[in-house]
DNA sequence: ATAAAGCCTCCAGTAACAGGAGGGTCAACC
DNA sequence: GGTTGACCCTCCTGTTACTGGAGGCTTTAT
């Protein structure tokens, strides 16, 4: 069994974080000391870890929460968890999309702007009136 | 003068926002009539629809405040608002960088997953055990 | 006169924690 | 046996940028 200091080092989540995931129910403490310390035991630390992981791939609790039970269920069929991630793929996708078009728009104001010292900037003027849409 | 309603059909924004906006400070309502109701002018009305495009470019509220006085003040340098764009794009950057390497891992994976009716699945495997990192 | 639409304020909730206050616990050292 | 220092606990607040809803005026149209 291990405490919160080591399940932390274990899993390189932040104890804080730990304290969080037993509150919402999703990676509960193992037990407790007699003096109300949690504790954690292998298989804990392990769903700690995956958690960890799952996160790290932008997987929200709540998305997290169900990979873990499908992981939990060893007869889940692999189609499940494949149908979220494709789900949370093309969210990625449109993100993905959303950002570049913005990067690169962005980048283009950049451009255009002499970034000197005088005052007319390409980049406050494109905000200041609406872009495609043209006024008859 | 505009009521808040036709404000926010000059400027795409709900009128929710518009009355957050306002009281956060950000874009304030040019005046109240007797019952208390918000009034906008054409001149907050633009200033609305700048922000409304700004907050489309992923600038946040506070930056969105900054970008606001420096298009109030018309002798500013553009160089003010080249440097707040530039540190803008660099996080646009890494965020773009950090979601395009996410994507193909998890689209690597997907691909792996066989999607059936076996419990067997590569997705929930790489959760459940450290990525690169080999045990020795 | 009344009903619908619009406006107001205030409160709660969202996601996923982080920071900090205030206080108990444990191990080691002198 | 006392005391430091590292840990642990709970509870509260704050973060971002709103959104939804309750309860209650005001305005407009019929």
């Amino acid at each position: 069994m291990f405490t919160i200091n080591d399940a932390s080092k274990r899993t390189n989540l932040p104890v804080k974080t730990i304290r969080y995931y037993d509150e919402v129910g999703l990676v509960s403490a193992t037990g407790r000391t007699p003096a109300g310390y949690r504790l954690y035991d292998d298989r804990s630390c392990q769903k700690l870890g995956f958690v960890q992981r799952a996160r790290q791939f932008n997987f929200s609790i709540e998305e997290c929460r169900e990979l873990l039970s499908l992981y939990e269920d060893h007869g889940r069929p692999s189609r499940e968890v494949k149908k979220i991630t494709l789900s949370k793929l093309e969210l990625l996708q449109r993100q993905l999309d959303d950002l570049t078009t913005l990067t690169l728009e962005l980048k283009t104001l950049a451009n255009q702007c002499t970034g000197d010292d005088r005052p007319d900037c390409p980049i406050l003027n494109a905000f200041s009136a609406p872009p495609v849409k043209t006024a008859s």
